[in-house]
DNA sequence: TATCCTGATGCGTTATTTTGTATCGATGAA
DNA sequence: TTCATCGATACAAAATAACGCATCAGGATA
Protein backbone atom coordinates (compact mmCIF):
# COMPACT_ATOMS: atom_id res chain seq x y z
CA UNK A 1 0.00 0.00 0.00
CA UNK A 2 2.17 2.92 -1.53
CA UNK A 3 3.36 2.83 -4.43
CA UNK A 4 1.66 6.24 -5.36
CA UNK A 5 3.61 8.30 -3.32
CA UNK A 6 6.97 6.48 -4.47
CA UNK A 7 7.33 8.88 -7.54
CA UNK A 8 6.93 11.88 -4.99
CA UNK A 9 8.90 10.69 -2.25
CA UNK A 10 11.86 9.48 -5.03
CA UNK A 11 11.81 12.94 -5.84
CA UNK A 12 12.07 14.54 -2.93
CA UNK A 13 15.68 12.27 -2.54
CA UNK A 14 16.83 13.25 -5.58
CA UNK A 15 16.24 17.01 -4.92
CA UNK A 16 18.16 16.59 -1.65
CA UNK A 17 21.05 14.81 -2.55
CA UNK A 18 22.13 16.96 -5.53
CA UNK A 19 21.91 19.80 -3.37
CA UNK A 20 24.16 18.33 -1.58
CA UNK A 21 21.57 18.09 2.22
CA UNK A 22 21.96 15.47 4.32
CA UNK A 23 18.87 13.83 6.27
CA UNK A 24 19.60 15.30 9.50
CA UNK A 25 20.29 18.52 7.82
CA UNK A 26 17.25 18.60 6.23
CA UNK A 27 15.78 17.01 9.64
CA UNK A 28 16.37 20.01 11.67
CA UNK A 29 15.50 22.51 8.52
CA UNK A 30 11.66 20.49 8.07
CA UNK A 31 11.04 19.99 12.00
CA UNK A 32 11.53 16.18 11.68
CA UNK A 33 13.91 13.37 12.59
CA UNK A 34 16.53 12.12 11.02
CA UNK A 35 15.07 8.26 11.34
CA UNK A 36 11.78 9.94 10.19
CA UNK A 37 13.07 10.93 7.13
CA UNK A 38 15.01 7.73 6.68
CA UNK A 39 12.31 5.77 7.13
CA UNK A 40 9.77 7.23 4.56
CA UNK A 41 12.74 7.84 1.52
CA UNK A 42 13.43 3.89 1.96
CA UNK A 43 9.69 3.69 1.27
CA UNK A 44 9.40 1.76 5.28
CA UNK A 45 6.83 4.49 6.13
CA UNK A 46 4.45 6.68 4.43
CA UNK A 47 4.03 9.83 5.78
CA UNK A 48 1.35 12.64 6.69
CA UNK A 49 0.01 14.82 4.52
CA UNK A 50 1.65 17.68 6.08
CA UNK A 51 5.24 15.92 7.17
CA UNK A 52 5.78 15.41 3.24
CA UNK A 53 4.97 18.87 3.06
CA UNK A 54 7.99 20.19 5.56
CA UNK A 55 9.96 17.89 3.43
CA UNK A 56 9.13 19.67 0.46
CA UNK A 57 9.08 23.39 1.62
CA UNK A 58 12.50 22.85 3.02
CA UNK A 59 14.53 21.57 -0.32
CA UNK A 60 12.92 24.88 -2.04
CA UNK A 61 10.00 23.05 -3.55
CA UNK A 62 6.24 23.56 -3.56
CA UNK A 63 3.48 20.85 -3.62
CA UNK A 64 0.83 21.44 -6.40
CA UNK A 65 -2.66 20.23 -7.94
CA UNK A 66 -2.67 19.76 -11.27
CA UNK A 67 -5.50 19.11 -13.22
CA UNK A 68 -4.42 15.79 -15.39
CA UNK A 69 -4.81 17.20 -18.69
CA UNK A 70 -1.95 19.59 -17.50
CA UNK A 71 0.46 17.33 -16.41
CA UNK A 72 2.10 16.92 -19.45
CA UNK A 73 2.83 20.65 -20.09
CA UNK A 74 3.41 21.31 -16.17
CA UNK A 75 5.90 18.53 -16.85
CA UNK A 76 7.53 20.07 -19.71
CA UNK A 77 7.81 23.24 -18.08
CA UNK A 78 9.30 22.37 -15.20
CA UNK A 79 11.72 20.25 -16.86
CA UNK A 80 12.70 22.69 -19.66
CA UNK A 81 13.08 25.55 -16.84
CA UNK A 82 14.63 23.50 -14.24
CA UNK A 83 17.11 22.02 -16.86
CA UNK A 84 20.10 24.56 -16.37
CA UNK A 85 19.72 24.01 -12.88
CA UNK A 86 18.76 20.93 -11.58
CA UNK A 87 18.09 17.64 -13.90
CA UNK A 88 18.00 15.94 -11.12
CA UNK A 89 19.63 12.66 -11.28
CA UNK A 90 21.60 11.41 -8.38
CA UNK A 91 23.29 8.23 -7.30
CA UNK A 92 25.00 7.72 -10.03
CA UNK A 93 28.96 6.69 -9.84
CA UNK A 94 29.54 9.90 -11.23
CA UNK A 95 28.33 11.58 -8.38
CA UNK A 96 31.41 10.37 -6.07
CA UNK A 97 33.88 11.86 -8.73
CA UNK A 98 31.89 15.45 -8.46
CA UNK A 99 32.16 15.18 -4.55
CA UNK A 100 36.19 14.97 -5.09
CA UNK A 101 36.06 17.95 -7.73
CA UNK A 102 34.73 20.25 -5.32
CA UNK A 103 36.44 19.45 -2.35
CA UNK A 104 39.60 19.80 -3.84
CA UNK A 105 38.41 23.48 -5.36
CA UNK A 106 37.05 23.82 -1.54
CA UNK A 107 40.74 23.15 -0.37
CA UNK A 108 42.05 24.94 -3.29
CA UNK A 109 40.30 28.38 -2.03
CA UNK A 110 41.10 27.32 1.10
CA UNK A 111 45.01 27.32 -0.20
CA UNK A 112 44.80 30.25 -2.26
CA UNK A 113 41.94 32.18 -1.04
CA UNK A 114 39.06 32.64 -3.68
CA UNK A 115 39.62 33.87 -7.04
CA UNK A 116 37.26 34.15 -9.88
CA UNK A 117 38.45 31.25 -11.69
CA UNK A 118 38.18 28.70 -8.76
CA UNK A 119 34.35 30.67 -7.81
CA UNK A 120 33.67 29.59 -11.60
CA UNK A 121 35.19 25.77 -11.45
CA UNK A 122 33.15 25.48 -8.49
CA UNK A 123 29.83 26.90 -9.93
CA UNK A 124 30.23 25.08 -12.90
CA UNK A 125 30.78 21.66 -11.61
CA UNK A 126 27.52 22.33 -9.21
CA UNK A 127 26.12 22.57 -12.97
CA UNK A 128 27.53 20.05 -14.41
CA UNK A 129 26.64 17.50 -11.46
CA UNK A 130 23.12 17.80 -12.39
CA UNK A 131 22.62 17.13 -15.29
CA UNK A 132 23.06 13.64 -17.33
CA UNK A 133 26.40 13.82 -19.34
CA UNK A 134 27.09 11.57 -22.13
CA UNK A 135 30.08 9.48 -21.70
CA UNK A 136 32.99 11.77 -23.84
CA UNK A 137 31.39 14.54 -21.74
CA UNK A 138 31.99 12.85 -18.65
CA UNK A 139 35.92 11.80 -19.99
CA UNK A 140 36.34 15.57 -20.68
CA UNK A 141 35.74 16.25 -17.04
CA UNK A 142 37.38 13.71 -15.55
CA UNK A 143 40.39 14.66 -17.33
CA UNK A 144 40.57 18.25 -16.44
CA UNK A 145 39.46 17.49 -13.09
CA UNK A 146 42.41 15.41 -13.26
CA UNK A 147 44.75 17.83 -14.64
CA UNK A 148 43.49 20.51 -12.05
CA UNK A 149 44.44 17.90 -9.12
CA UNK A 150 47.91 17.27 -10.62
CA UNK A 151 48.53 20.87 -11.01
CA UNK A 152 46.73 21.64 -7.46
CA UNK A 153 49.98 22.62 -5.30
CA UNK A 154 52.26 23.80 -8.53
CA UNK A 155 53.29 26.97 -8.90
CA UNK A 156 51.43 27.00 -12.13
CA UNK A 157 48.26 26.20 -10.26
CA UNK A 158 46.66 29.85 -11.34
CA UNK A 159 46.75 29.50 -14.99
CA UNK A 160 46.16 25.97 -14.61
CA UNK A 161 42.62 26.92 -12.81
CA UNK A 162 42.12 29.61 -15.33
CA UNK A 163 41.94 26.90 -18.34
CA UNK A 164 40.12 24.60 -16.63
CA UNK A 165 37.77 27.20 -15.34
CA UNK A 166 37.43 28.21 -19.30
CA UNK A 167 37.21 24.54 -20.61
CA UNK A 168 34.14 23.62 -17.85
CA UNK A 169 32.63 26.49 -19.18
CA UNK A 170 32.41 25.27 -22.70
CA UNK A 171 30.88 22.50 -22.11
CA UNK A 172 28.67 24.37 -19.41
CA UNK A 173 27.51 25.99 -22.41
CA UNK A 174 26.96 23.49 -25.04
CA UNK A 175 24.95 21.59 -22.47
CA UNK A 176 23.04 24.57 -21.83
CA UNK A 177 22.57 25.17 -25.14
CA UNK A 178 21.63 21.48 -26.19
CA UNK A 179 19.06 21.39 -23.27
CA UNK A 180 16.96 24.18 -24.69
CA UNK A 181 17.02 23.22 -28.42
CA UNK A 182 16.89 19.31 -28.71
CA UNK A 183 13.89 17.28 -27.17
CA UNK A 184 15.66 15.62 -24.29
CA UNK A 185 16.68 11.48 -24.51
CA UNK A 186 15.72 10.21 -21.26
CA UNK A 187 14.39 11.76 -17.78
CA UNK A 188 14.31 10.29 -14.13
CA UNK A 189 11.67 12.93 -13.67
CA UNK A 190 8.03 12.73 -14.00
CA UNK A 191 7.71 9.23 -13.93
CA UNK A 192 4.06 9.05 -14.53
CA UNK A 193 2.08 5.86 -15.14
CA UNK A 194 -1.09 5.42 -14.35
CA UNK A 195 -2.77 2.09 -13.22
CA UNK B 1 -0.74 22.07 12.91
CA UNK B 2 -1.50 21.84 9.80
CA UNK B 3 -2.46 25.27 7.81
CA UNK B 4 0.66 24.40 5.32
CA UNK B 5 -1.85 21.75 3.53
CA UNK B 6 -4.78 23.80 4.26
CA UNK B 7 -4.93 25.43 0.71
CA UNK B 8 -4.20 21.73 -1.15
CA UNK B 9 -7.10 20.44 0.88
CA UNK B 10 -9.25 23.44 -0.01
CA UNK B 11 -8.68 23.05 -3.72
CA UNK B 12 -9.52 19.40 -3.92
CA UNK B 13 -12.92 20.13 -2.30
CA UNK B 14 -13.36 23.16 -4.74
CA UNK B 15 -12.82 20.72 -7.14
CA UNK B 16 -15.03 17.92 -5.89
CA UNK B 17 -17.88 20.03 -5.64
CA UNK B 18 -17.26 22.05 -8.99
CA UNK B 19 -17.30 18.73 -10.60
CA UNK B 20 -21.00 17.40 -8.83
CA UNK B 21 -19.47 14.75 -7.18
CA UNK B 22 -20.56 13.96 -3.49
CA UNK B 23 -17.99 12.42 -0.29
CA UNK B 24 -19.71 9.53 -0.75
CA UNK B 25 -18.92 9.05 -4.54
CA UNK B 26 -15.62 9.82 -3.92
CA UNK B 27 -14.97 7.96 -1.21
CA UNK B 28 -15.70 4.92 -3.26
CA UNK B 29 -14.09 6.08 -6.30
CA UNK B 30 -11.16 6.66 -3.96
CA UNK B 31 -11.06 3.87 -1.29
CA UNK B 32 -11.94 5.66 1.87
CA UNK B 33 -14.73 6.34 3.62
CA UNK B 34 -17.34 9.02 3.43
CA UNK B 35 -16.55 10.12 6.87
CA UNK B 36 -12.72 9.79 6.58
CA UNK B 37 -12.96 12.81 3.67
CA UNK B 38 -15.52 14.71 5.88
CA UNK B 39 -13.05 15.64 8.55
CA UNK B 40 -10.25 15.63 6.00
CA UNK B 41 -12.29 18.59 4.37
CA UNK B 42 -13.32 20.47 7.47
CA UNK B 43 -9.81 20.69 8.50
CA UNK B 44 -10.19 18.08 11.63
CA UNK B 45 -7.95 15.63 10.58
CA UNK B 46 -4.58 15.75 8.72
CA UNK B 47 -4.71 13.27 5.79
CA UNK B 48 -1.58 10.73 5.44
CA UNK B 49 0.23 11.49 1.86
CA UNK B 50 -1.76 8.33 0.42
CA UNK B 51 -5.03 9.18 1.05
CA UNK B 52 -4.62 12.40 0.20
CA UNK B 53 -3.41 11.71 -3.08
CA UNK B 54 -6.15 9.09 -3.29
CA UNK B 55 -8.22 11.47 -3.08
CA UNK B 56 -6.96 13.83 -5.80
CA UNK B 57 -6.54 10.92 -8.33
CA UNK B 58 -10.02 10.50 -8.23
CA UNK B 59 -10.76 14.05 -9.58
CA UNK B 60 -8.50 13.86 -11.94
CA UNK B 61 -6.10 15.90 -10.34
CA UNK B 62 -1.89 14.94 -10.32
CA UNK B 63 0.13 16.46 -7.05
CA UNK B 64 3.41 17.55 -8.93
CA UNK B 65 6.15 18.61 -7.05
CA UNK B 66 7.43 22.27 -8.33
CA UNK B 67 10.79 24.27 -7.52
CA UNK B 68 9.84 27.23 -5.98
CA UNK B 69 11.31 29.19 -8.57
CA UNK B 70 8.66 28.10 -10.95
CA UNK B 71 5.24 28.27 -8.96
CA UNK B 72 4.52 31.40 -10.77
CA UNK B 73 4.65 30.15 -13.99
CA UNK B 74 3.24 26.83 -13.20
CA UNK B 75 0.65 28.82 -11.74
CA UNK B 76 -0.44 31.13 -14.61
CA UNK B 77 -0.19 27.95 -16.54
CA UNK B 78 -3.02 26.06 -14.84
CA UNK B 79 -4.63 29.60 -14.39
CA UNK B 80 -5.06 30.06 -17.68
CA UNK B 81 -5.31 26.93 -19.38
CA UNK B 82 -7.98 25.64 -16.83
CA UNK B 83 -9.79 28.73 -17.14
CA UNK B 84 -12.58 27.81 -19.98
CA UNK B 85 -13.12 24.63 -18.61
CA UNK B 86 -12.44 24.88 -14.21
CA UNK B 87 -11.93 28.08 -12.39
CA UNK B 88 -12.86 26.70 -9.30
CA UNK B 89 -15.10 28.42 -6.44
CA UNK B 90 -17.73 27.43 -5.02
CA UNK B 91 -19.47 26.91 -1.87
CA UNK B 92 -20.76 31.02 -2.90
CA UNK B 93 -24.45 31.80 -2.68
CA UNK B 94 -24.53 32.00 -6.44
CA UNK B 95 -24.12 28.21 -6.18
CA UNK B 96 -27.91 27.86 -5.09
CA UNK B 97 -28.83 29.65 -7.95
CA UNK B 98 -27.46 28.00 -10.46
CA UNK B 99 -28.28 24.52 -8.71
CA UNK B 100 -31.70 25.85 -9.13
CA UNK B 101 -31.52 27.17 -12.86
CA UNK B 102 -29.40 23.49 -13.89
CA UNK B 103 -32.85 21.39 -12.48
CA UNK B 104 -35.03 23.84 -14.02
CA UNK B 105 -33.36 23.57 -17.52
CA UNK B 106 -33.80 19.81 -16.75
CA UNK B 107 -37.18 19.46 -15.45
CA UNK B 108 -38.15 21.62 -19.20
CA UNK B 109 -36.37 18.58 -21.19
CA UNK B 110 -38.21 16.44 -19.45
CA UNK B 111 -41.44 18.18 -20.52
CA UNK B 112 -40.47 19.10 -23.70
CA UNK B 113 -38.02 16.77 -24.63
CA UNK B 114 -34.07 18.01 -25.49
CA UNK B 115 -33.47 21.27 -27.66
CA UNK B 116 -30.93 22.43 -28.98
CA UNK B 117 -31.68 25.80 -27.01
CA UNK B 118 -31.89 23.78 -23.89
CA UNK B 119 -28.86 22.04 -24.13
CA UNK B 120 -27.03 25.24 -24.78
CA UNK B 121 -27.97 26.90 -22.27
CA UNK B 122 -27.43 23.75 -19.59
CA UNK B 123 -23.52 23.34 -21.03
CA UNK B 124 -23.36 27.51 -20.70
CA UNK B 125 -24.44 27.30 -17.17
CA UNK B 126 -22.05 24.80 -16.26
CA UNK B 127 -19.39 27.37 -17.34
CA UNK B 128 -20.79 30.52 -15.80
CA UNK B 129 -21.17 28.26 -12.90
CA UNK B 130 -17.68 28.05 -12.55
CA UNK B 131 -16.36 31.36 -12.98
CA UNK B 132 -16.35 34.48 -10.81
CA UNK B 133 -18.85 36.62 -12.13
CA UNK B 134 -18.81 40.34 -11.23
CA UNK B 135 -21.94 41.48 -10.01
CA UNK B 136 -23.59 42.77 -13.62
CA UNK B 137 -23.05 39.35 -14.84
CA UNK B 138 -24.72 37.58 -12.31
CA UNK B 139 -27.59 39.96 -12.15
CA UNK B 140 -28.12 39.78 -15.84
CA UNK B 141 -28.04 35.68 -15.19
CA UNK B 142 -30.76 35.74 -12.64
CA UNK B 143 -33.24 38.16 -14.49
CA UNK B 144 -31.97 35.32 -17.98
CA UNK B 145 -33.49 32.60 -14.97
CA UNK B 146 -35.96 33.98 -13.84
CA UNK B 147 -38.00 34.82 -17.34
CA UNK B 148 -37.10 31.01 -18.18
CA UNK B 149 -38.54 30.13 -14.93
CA UNK B 150 -41.51 32.24 -15.95
CA UNK B 151 -42.53 31.29 -19.25
CA UNK B 152 -41.35 27.77 -18.45
CA UNK B 153 -44.68 26.52 -19.20
CA UNK B 154 -46.30 29.26 -21.29
CA UNK B 155 -46.39 28.09 -25.49
CA UNK B 156 -43.63 30.71 -25.98
CA UNK B 157 -41.20 28.54 -24.01
CA UNK B 158 -38.95 27.68 -27.39
CA UNK B 159 -38.85 31.41 -29.04
CA UNK B 160 -37.69 32.10 -25.38
CA UNK B 161 -35.78 29.68 -24.78
CA UNK B 162 -33.85 30.42 -27.80
CA UNK B 163 -33.72 34.17 -26.60
CA UNK B 164 -32.18 33.37 -23.70
CA UNK B 165 -29.86 30.46 -25.05
CA UNK B 166 -28.47 33.43 -27.02
CA UNK B 167 -27.90 35.80 -24.34
CA UNK B 168 -25.73 33.37 -21.85
CA UNK B 169 -23.92 32.32 -24.71
CA UNK B 170 -22.86 35.79 -25.51
CA UNK B 171 -22.14 36.22 -22.01
CA UNK B 172 -19.88 33.27 -21.86
CA UNK B 173 -18.06 34.36 -25.08
CA UNK B 174 -17.30 38.08 -23.66
CA UNK B 175 -15.96 36.11 -20.39
CA UNK B 176 -13.82 33.64 -22.04
CA UNK B 177 -12.39 36.45 -24.15
CA UNK B 178 -11.60 38.56 -21.17
CA UNK B 179 -10.26 35.20 -19.76
CA UNK B 180 -7.25 34.80 -22.26
CA UNK B 181 -6.46 38.18 -22.76
CA UNK B 182 -6.67 40.60 -19.04
CA UNK B 183 -4.86 39.46 -16.02
CA UNK B 184 -7.55 38.19 -13.94
CA UNK B 185 -8.65 40.38 -10.16
CA UNK B 186 -8.45 37.93 -8.02
CA UNK B 187 -8.74 34.26 -7.45
CA UNK B 188 -9.16 31.10 -5.11
CA UNK B 189 -6.97 28.84 -6.88
CA UNK B 190 -3.32 29.10 -5.79
CA UNK B 191 -3.41 31.05 -2.53
CA UNK B 192 0.21 31.12 -1.81
CA UNK B 193 1.51 32.75 0.70
CA UNK B 194 4.50 31.19 2.33
CA UNK B 195 5.70 31.92 6.19
C1' DT C 1 45.21 4.88 12.99
C1' DA C 2 41.35 7.73 15.08
C1' DT C 3 37.58 10.83 13.94
C1' DC C 4 33.63 12.54 11.83
C1' DC C 5 29.51 12.35 9.10
C1' DT C 6 26.53 9.84 6.19
C1' DG C 7 22.19 6.84 5.97
C1' DA C 8 19.97 2.66 7.91
C1' DT C 9 17.90 0.29 11.65
C1' DG C 10 15.87 -1.14 16.27
C1' DC C 11 12.71 -0.44 19.90
C1' DG C 12 9.43 1.42 23.14
C1' DT C 13 6.02 5.03 23.63
C1' DT C 14 2.88 8.27 22.34
C1' DA C 15 -0.11 10.51 19.03
C1' DT C 16 -2.77 10.28 15.16
C1' DT C 17 -4.90 8.40 11.36
C1' DT C 18 -8.16 5.19 9.36
C1' DT C 19 -11.84 2.15 9.36
C1' DG C 20 -16.51 0.78 10.26
C1' DT C 21 -20.92 1.73 11.50
C1' DA C 22 -24.45 4.65 12.73
C1' DT C 23 -26.79 8.75 13.33
C1' DC C 24 -28.07 13.59 12.75
C1' DG C 25 -30.25 17.94 10.59
C1' DA C 26 -30.80 20.20 6.29
C1' DT C 27 -32.32 20.24 1.64
C1' DG C 28 -34.40 19.04 -2.44
C1' DA C 29 -37.53 15.73 -5.14
C1' DA C 30 -41.65 12.98 -5.81
C1' DT D 1 -45.65 14.48 3.65
C1' DT D 2 -42.38 10.99 2.44
C1' DC D 3 -38.22 9.67 0.61
C1' DA D 4 -33.48 10.15 -0.73
C1' DT D 5 -29.10 12.30 -0.42
C1' DC D 6 -26.15 15.73 1.15
C1' DG D 7 -22.30 16.73 4.70
C1' DA D 8 -21.20 16.63 9.64
C1' DT D 9 -20.48 14.05 13.65
C1' DA D 10 -19.89 10.33 17.27
C1' DC D 11 -17.46 6.43 19.07
C1' DA D 12 -14.73 2.25 19.56
C1' DA D 13 -11.15 -0.55 17.52
C1' DA D 14 -7.18 -1.37 14.77
C1' DA D 15 -3.42 0.30 12.26
C1' DT D 16 0.30 3.14 11.73
C1' DA D 17 2.81 7.45 11.80
C1' DA D 18 5.94 10.09 14.58
C1' DC D 19 9.12 10.85 18.26
C1' DG D 20 13.29 10.01 20.80
C1' DC D 21 17.24 7.80 21.45
C1' DA D 22 20.70 4.71 20.55
C1' DT D 23 23.36 2.14 17.55
C1' DC D 24 25.39 0.45 13.36
C1' DA D 25 28.55 -0.01 9.21
C1' DG D 26 30.53 2.69 5.31
C1' DG D 27 33.19 6.13 3.55
C1' DA D 28 35.87 10.20 3.65
C1' DT D 29 39.15 12.99 6.40
C1' DA D 30 43.00 14.20 9.14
Amino acid sequence: MSYQSESLIAQTREVREASGVSQRALSERAGLTQSHISQIESGKMEPGLSSFIDMTRALDLELMLVPKRLVPAVLSLVKAQAAPDMHIHAGQPNDKRFARAERLVKKMKHLYGSSADLDRIEETLRFLRRVSLGDQEMQLVRELIARLERYQASDQAAPIAREIAQNLQRLRNSIAHRAISEPRPAYSLDGDDDA
